[in-house]
This record gives C-alpha cells, structure tokens and sequence, in this order.
DNA sequence: CCTACCGATCGGTAGG
DNA sequence: CCTACCGATCGGTAGG
C-alpha cells in the first residue's frame, strides 16, 4: 500500500509536469499560469503542490532530463571507431533520436532555459557548452584527418549544425512518413556534401 | 514648435521601444514588465503610456519592422539574373545583414512573436510563410536547372537553412573580426557545398 | 485533492 | 512626465 501510493504520486507527478511541458510549449514558460495547468489537468490550482514544489522545479526535471538524453547518446556515439563524417552523422541522428522521443520536452528545453534561476541555470549551459564542445571536436578532427576541408570555420559550422538540430521540434511533423533515423542521416547529408550536385 | 515636438515625440517613441527590445531580448517578452522598461528609461511605467499605446503595440512594431526588411532584401535578389547558388548565397546574405544591422531586434522577431494577439500573429505568420517559400522556390529552380542535387530534401534544405540563419543572433558576436557579408558566404557556402573535402 | 486566502505584481487609466 | 490608483492575476501556503 505504501509501495503504490508512491507508485501512483510519481505517476501523477509526471503527469503534471508532461502537461506542463504541453503547456509551457505552447504558451512559454512565464505566460503559462498554474492555474492554466491545473485547469488542463482538471484539479485546482493549489492542488498542484501536493505533487511538485513549485512551478520552477517542472522547468528544472525537464530541462535536465533531457539534457541527460542527450550527453548519454553521443557518449554512445564517442566509443564508436568510426571516421569524423560518420561519427558527425551518427551523433546528429542520435540527437535527432532524442528530440523525437519527446518533442514537447525537447522544445522546451531549447526555447524556455533561459527562465531558470541561479545555479540551475549555470549549470544547464555549462552542460550545453560541453555538449556542443564535444561535437566541435568530432569536426576538428574530420578537419585533421583530411576528411573535411581545412577552410571551414569551425565554429560556424558547428552553431549551424545545433541551430538546425534545435529548430526540428519547431517544423518536424511526427505524423510524416520520415522517420527520426532518416531525417537524421539526411540532415548529416546536407551538412557534410552540401546541396550541391558531384559534391 | 509643433513640428519639433513631433519630432522629439517620434525619437522618444524610437527610443522606448529599442530599450524594449533590449528588455525583451533578455527576459523573453512575458517576463518583461513595464516597470522593468520604465525603471531601464529612467521614469515612471505609467509615464510609458504618453509614447506608446500598450505593451504589445512595442512588440507589433518590432515584429512587423524585422518583418518589412527582410522583404524588401529577398526582393532585390530576386529581381537579379544569375543562378541559383549564387541567388540563394544572395539571399542569405541579405537575411544575415539584416539582422546584424539590428541584432536585438531580430532576437526578439525570432523568439517572441508568438506573444502576438489576434490578428497581428496570422498576420506575422502569413509573412513567414511567404518568405520562407521564396527561398524554396529558389531551391527548387536550382534543382531543375540542375545546380544541385535532385535526391535534396527540399523542406528540410529550407528548414535547415532558416534555423541556422535565425538562431544567428543568438551566437554571432558583433564585435567579432567577421564582418556580416562574410559571415553569409561561409554559411552560404557550407550549405551549398557541405564540410566535405573534394566538395 | 479542496476551500480559503495572502502579499506581490501585473498592464493600464485618470487627472494633472 | 508624475502621483495616485484600479481590478485582475500571479505563485504559493495553511489547514484540512
């Protein structure tokens, strides 16, 4: 009994704050009211705090947790003995992979950080630097090896690359015929041969 | 007199709403009180209300203003007689120099024009949507003249190219040695001839 | 999970 | 551009 009432809170808990995300996407973070979420989950507001501290901390588990997504797969990706290109390939098709597991989530993650409080918010984009840093490296190293040319800047390739990783939530649509390994490899395509024709 | 004081009147107004946006780039538009944008001015908030009309007329001005540029520098490039690559390199170009002439301001056009009313945001987003076609347009011509690759994706080339031109403001460093135009070629030339070496 | 409620803050107006 | 103020709404608590 004591085993399922904790079963059931946790599971009330992530209810609250997968509506929450619904809610935060659409409307942002500091324009959504808890009032607006306790209504979308048919409780007062106040009832609210039985489940979660406050309206913040929703802000914090999904920031993190998907922040954690994210360093787990390209961990994954950084074993592997493969070439910069398909390593570069393989890390943007694992992003993708996780954004797609949770679009909602994913959105807010990139659009609503920014409304953290000190230290959360530190740490989220100490986080972030790193993350970035690590696929910086995988390019750096295509650049070594002579895979990619020696001419691009480095820096500019890699805020290109997240900047289309972080903008899918907002246009991809989950019911298209492309699966996330597909738009993944595509967009890995685009980036390392280029649009244009012999590349 | 009442020439001048039209005039003084005019600038206070520009004045108010560049503070704005500076407010609204960092605190995201919801966030952002008046009292914030009066204590940022030096004056009271009711004091705000002798300049503009309303919080959200300040974030209509923006938007629209952001809005206008962009078209009127995607219409000289369409009137030019050359390629495709070289009118979509064209293109982005322009789009990246509009913003760096006002990269607060292109912040706050990219991140909270959703915060629109009714009917300014269908009004916004018909706008958008417009834009966004003449670049794919643009694509595709490329593709029949066969300037690039017939196997392109050609709503994932538009979306890749327009979330790594808009999160632009974001990263770019205006005090940086790269100047806006050159910033365009390499994006523009990343885009069209990929990392790749031999490209 | 609810009722009842709190202090703080919001965008905006009246009147000068 | 200011003082004085309004009704609405905010995140959150007490106590059950």
């Amino acid at each position: 009994m004591g085993t399922l009432d904790t079963l059931n809170s946790l599971s009330r808990k992530e209810q609250v704050i997968r509506k929450a995300a619904e809610l935060f996407r659409i409307k942002g973070y500091a324009a959504s009211s808890m009032r607006d979420l306790a209504q979308m989950l048919g409780i007062e507001a106040a009832s609210l705090y039985s489940h979660i501290r406050s309206k913040e901390e929703i802000l914090q588990s999904l920031c993190f947790d998907m922040a954690t997504e994210f360093r787990k797969s390209l961990e994954e990706v950084e074993k592997q003995n493969v070439g910069a290109s398909e390593k570069l390939k393989n890390g943007i098709i694992g992003h993708i992979q996780v954004m797609a597991k949770d679009l909602t989530a994913s959105a807010v993650f990139m659009n609503e950080h920014r409304h953290l409080s000190a230290p959360f918010l530190r740490d989220f984009l100490l986080l972030r630097i790193n993350y970035i840093n690590r696929f910086k490296n995988i390019i750096e190293e295509g650049v070594k090896t002579g895979e990619f040319k020696e001419s691009i800047d480095k820096k500019l390739a890699v805020m290109t690359l997240f900047s289309s990783l972080n903008w899918m939530p907002q246009w991809y649509d989950p019911y298209s015929h492309i699966v996330p390994a597909d738009l993944g490899k595509q967009l890995a395509d685009m980036l390392v041969n280029g649009l244009k024709k012999e590349g």
